[in-house]
DNA sequence: GTTCTAACA
DNA sequence: TGTTAGGA
């Protein structure tokens, strides 16, 4: 029996490479079109993986994240050569990391006897919450889960 | 339903 | 960049 709280567990448990989405996903969370992913890509200012079944692109939260740098310097009035050009010579930007997170993080609770971060719906109409579940071996499952089905 | 590529108003 | 076609 381990003398750590649950709560203790996360900051190693938190695998940020496991988390990853899908184009339409990440098109929502940072208000960029799919099409612009993809030309985006295809000029080589993001990358994806597309090593799945269906050759399709999938964003980890790296990924995710220069994305959402790209798109909030563009907001700020830059091209997208510009954009693209601030985020490889200042790296992140340390507010839209923060922003991103704290829309991200919606709090802790339990999900079947494992601590469960909500990290907040996942769809327009908002039927489904996106939860990273520590599982008893530390490792994060992340599950969408109706609202319906989400007790508590 | 989602994603893919290619092409064009 | 948006949108649409035509498949997977």
């Amino acid at each position: 029996m381990s003398s750590k709280q649950w709560y203790e567990t996360f900051p190693k448990a938190l695998d940020l490479n496991k988390l990853i989405f899908k184009i339409g996903e990440v098109s929502k969370m940072v208000s960029v079109s799919s099409r612009q992913l993809r030309y985006w890509e295809q000029k080589g200012y993001i990358k994806s993986n597309r090593s799945n079944n269906h050759n399709s692109r999938v964003y980890n939260f790296y990924n995710l994240l220069r994305i959402a740098n790209i798109k909030n310097r563009i907001n700020q009035g830059y091209t997208l050569i510009g954009a693209v050009h601030k985020v490889n010579e200042h790296g992140n930007n340390l507010n839209t990391v923060f922003s991103f997170m704290r829309e991200s993080f919606h709090g802790i609770k339990m999900i079947h006897g494992n601590p469960a971060i909500n990290l907040g719906y996942f769809d327009h109409h908002h039927k489904q919450i996106l939860y990273g579940i520590i599982k008893s071996n530390q490792e994060v499952e992340y599950q969408l889960i109706n609202k319906s089905d989400a007790f508590n």
